[in-house]
RNA sequence: UGGGAUGUCGCCAAGUGGUAAGGCACCAGACUUUGACUCUGGUAUUCGUAGGUUCGAGUCCUGCCAUCCCAGCCA
């Protein structure tokens, strides 16, 4: 039978390869499988990691093996604790479980200054004098070599200068110790590349106690030998660095020699993954936050009304390749949709209110009508809704002139509340400029629930709407886009020129039917579709985005269909 | 220009020499107390391109073309 395969059934090429590794006469025959996720504690996690966190954790979880969690630090320039709980939460709300094994890379300093001595002393590293500007002088470019004037001193002088370099005997970029690999190699990170800068700094966990630090291209594979990493996986932008990560492994002394595999980033039409402009929007605060629900980070969708299990679905069924890939923004709402559609409790909520008045339903006559919470899950019960002569209906729903295949409500057309009764419009109010501002009509008296006591058929659909007089005013706002990239054919364009303006649409006035209000809320609505929307104060969208019917503005009716 | 990668439907993506899975999007129809959901059907004679090997090639070989990444004392 035809189906969307499972993770569980299809083979990645990463996971092909730790088969092979850990299969009979590979690298890591016999050896229990390990990942470690590594984020620089310099942002917020977006949906772009939870890619990253699904391979990591996945893979070793699918082969019985272990993740680690890995703060890695070794920039105390752009590093901040406050990230470091921002980080562990998110992961934990995606359902991702480290086990106790959370690690820091600053950590490792002592070792890895050790390690890097070892290197010095098999002349495979030394001290450089050179100033940024002379390395990149000296650097060489595509068709021309490097050359490196302080290649060739003697171990002993290098030892010397690089525990003075850790004593603080010297300032900023007056030395920096650097590999001796190849100056002439095609790939520039072979060209004698930068181990250890100096950085009079505070960092965020060690504080004053180191004035050097390791590039990640020397840190990063020492920590990972160090927790006995047997998969280090990472995106494509690493593939040119793996020579350099191998080279460290095979000479420093390390326990074991972890196997760098690269795959593709996860890219989104029309949305900013890249965390230096995600920084960008919050601290030119274009934003509310990291979290603002047109981020596309983690705790920003959360806001929006993603739910962990809809993300991480998302970052499943993409795929993982070497392929550079940009997915489209609707795959992820239909992952959205497919969650929410099935666990979430149904509310109504007009969004564009206008009022819809039974003329031939009494003044000051109530009663409650009884509707599902979910319409395919009769075990979830029903709530009772107040009606009265007096509703609010969604602008979309009326139309004075139809159009084609039109089924909602116009002059003479009858349509179903839902829930409630069936009515035929007869007319509608205006104001002075021409504007719809009631809408009019005549209920069946015989239809309570929704069906007609004769039988008939009933040709215009069934509409939503809320209770004038019960209702609840929640304001709201209406997140259309998220802040776009341009696409690829309009680079060159700043992106943060490519805010949409009207991407966020505060509507005032929108009604949601009473029963949504205080305890009584379930815990997770959406409106579905383009227009979720949440309350504006941060409190009150921890539990619920909400969700009312399947139709957003943008699709709820089509002109011409 | 030197090095490293990648090219299978509009977007992801299976495919590992035997005659192009699946998902998203889209189109058509059925069903429906939200034009949703669900269901059914449709959508690549073709795998960047040109040759070659083979009974047979998306899969192997060669050339070409296109795209992405790399010259931070960032990660």
């Amino acid at each position: 039978m035809d189906h969307e395969r499972t993770p569980a059934e299809s083979r990645n090429f990463i996971e092909a390869f730790v088969e092979e590794d850990t299969a009979e006469g590979g690298q890591f025959a016999g050896l229990t499988v390990h990942t470690r996720f590594p984020p620089e504690p310099n942002g917020y996690l977006h949906i772009g990691h939870c890619k990253a966190l699904c391979i990591d954790f996945g893979t070793a979880e699918k082969f019985g093996g272990l993740c680690n969690l890995r703060m890695d630090d070794t920039n105390p320039a752009k590093e901040d604790t406050e990230y470091v709980e921002a980080i562990q939460e998110d992961i934990h709300w995606l359902g991702f479980d480290w086990g106790g094994r959370f690690f820091y890379g600053s950590d490792y300093f002592e070792k890895t200054y050790e390690l890097t001595v070892g290197l010095i002393q098999k002349g495979l590293a030394y001290v450089c004098a050179l100033t940024p500007e002379q390395f990149k002088e000296y650097r060489g470019d595509l068709t021309h070599p490097a050359v490196s004037p302080y290649r060739d001193r003697p171990v002993e002088e290098s030892l010397d200068l690089f525990a003075r370099m850790r004593l603080g005997e010297f300032p900023d970029g007056k030395y920096t110790l650097r590999s001796k690999i190849d100056l002439a190699s095609g790939n520039f990170n072979l060209r004698d590349p930068v181990l250890y800068r100096i950085r009079h700094i505070l960092h965020h966990r060690q504080g004053a106690k180191w004035c050097i630090f390791p590039m990640y291209d020397l840190a990063h594979p020492i920590q990972d030998a160090l927790e006995g990493i047997t998969h280090s996986l990472c995106s494509l932008e690493y593939e040119d660095h793996r020579p350099l990560y191998n080279w460290v492994v095979e000479h420093c002394d390390v326990p074991c020699r972890p196997r760098q595999i690269e795959f593709a980033r996860l890219g989104i039409n029309y949305t900013v993954l890249s965390k230096r402009k995600l920084r960008q929007l919050v601290e030119e605060r274009r934003v509310s936050g990291w979290d603002d629900p047109r981020m596309p980070t983690l705790c920003g969708l959360r806001r929006r009304g993603y739910t962990a299990k809809a993300v991480r679905g998302f970052c499943e069924r993409i795929g993982v390749a070497k392929v550079p890939s940009t997915v489209e923004y609707a795959f992820l709402e239909h992952c959205l949709r497919e969650d929410l559609n099935e666990s979430a409790a149904r509310v109504m909520a007009v969004l564009r209110p206008v009022k819809l008045t039974i003329t031939n339903y009494e003044e000051g006559r109530a009663e409650t009508v009884t509707v599902e919470n979910h319409p395919q899950r009769p075990e979830d019960g029903t709530r009772e809704v107040a009606f009265s002569r007096h509703l609010y209906i969604e602008q979309d729903d009326f139309l004075e002139t139809p159009i084609p295949k039109y089924k909602r409500m116009y002059p003479g057309n009858e349509v179903r509340l839902k829930g409630a009764y069936l009515v035929t419009c007869t007319g509608c109010v205006k104001d002075g400029q021409g504007n719809v501002t009631e809408i009019l009509c005549e209920y069946d008296p015989a239809s309570r629930g929704g069906d007609p006591a004769d039988g008939r058929k009933v040709k215009g659909a069934t509409i939503h709407w809320v209770d004038a007089a019960t209702a609840v005013d929640a304001e709201v706002r209406l997140y259309d886009n998220l802040f776009s990239d341009p696409e690829p054919d309009a680079a060159g364009k700043n992106f943060l020129e490519c805010l949409n303006p009207g991407s966020l649409e505060i509507l005032r006035g929108c009604k949601l039917e009473a029963s949504l209000s205080g305890a009584k809320a379930p815990a997770a609505y959406q409106f579905m579709r383009l227009g979720y929307f949440c309350p504006d104060s941060k409190e009150s969208t921890q539990e619920s985005p909400v969700f009312n019917r399947s139709v957003s503005l943008k699709d709820s009716f089509k002109p011409g269909k």
